[in-house]
DNA sequence: ACGATATGAATGAACG
DNA sequence: CGTTCATTCATATCGT
């Protein structure tokens, strides 16, 4: 993936001409417009960068919920192998990082970040957020929700028919 | 399923909070991670939407041949009111590749009308230009050749239209 | 076995 | 830029 290549080598918002060099060379491939290209490195850039965030804020309600509650029960039985499927892009954190991607997306990263732990919580926006808790969670059962801390979010607690089981 | 209940009481995106929350009740079934509950919601709520949408234009077929003939004007087509116009061409449904092998990236059918153009506009900068260059460009019939060379030929002369979807 | 279905995961496109 | 939607991919499950 030259795409990918590129975003590792530092591009992270090419402007027109670089688009369109870039959408020159994929043209090979096939039928590929200088949209596409944009788009994908929105996309990726957006989505590296929520990665990165839902990994601190998570790793924040970690440390917090290890302050101090006996968790009460549900214990950690994760040696159950998770779902692996392809890998297609996961490098983002892994050891082999360039340094030139350190600095650059950490930078603008933290910079975001910063106001979110500043919060004092969590104010992290909506689900994307969520999404974000991606791996670690499953290492994590014992956590102090934000706040609420009940079984129904917002929503009322219509009826109920508990199927329980599966998630 | 309890996810179940919570999409009935009338949560669609849950917030990261949320998502927090019910993953954590989750995971005394088993290992659950946020990502899996905001996936949960994504696809459940499209495939509501997916259910819904299919019925309606299926119940449109109907009313339309139970009509006895077809009707010159009747296009009503779905399209309730979403406000998403989306076009994705066909691209047809026999994807020839596996997708995610030969992922030279890049390209994946889609043929949009866009052709990013540099032009004598001011480049703004960056993206921005690029971007709104998005909207424009489907209006835009005239492109330009790239003066930021373009090492490949992307077919200079006149159109094609190559369907390979690579990726 | 094989097709159909259900579901998790990912990604392109677009909105606000 | 962050978020959301629609579509697609891959796999697991099930019924025949």
């Amino acid at each position: 993936m030259i795409l990918e290549e590129m975003y590792r080598s530092g591009v992270r918002t090419p402007d027109a001409p670089q688009i369109q060099q870039i959408t020159a060379h994929l043209s090979c491939y096939g039928n590929i417009e200088g949209k596409n290209v944009f788009y994908w490195f929105q996309n990726h850039k957006a989505r590296e960068r929520q990665k990165l965030r839902r990994r601190l804020s998570m790793h924040h309600l970690l440390l917090r919920s290890a302050a101090g509650f006996s968790t009460p029960n549900c214990h950690v039985f994760f040696h159950g192998h998770h779902h692996h499927h392809h890998h297609h892009l996961s490098t983002a954190s892994t050891s082999p990082l360039p340094h030139h991607f350190f600095n650059q997306d950490a930078a603008q990263g933290l910079n975001l970040l910063c106001k979110l732990e500043t919060k004092g919580e969590e104010l992290t926006n909506s689900s994307a957020e969520a999404y974000g808790c991606l791996h670690q969670c499953t290492t994590n059962p014992s956590f102090n929700p934000p706040k609420t801390l009940d079984l129904f979010p917002t929503k009322s607690s219509g009826g109920f028919k508990d199927k329980s089981t599966d998630r």
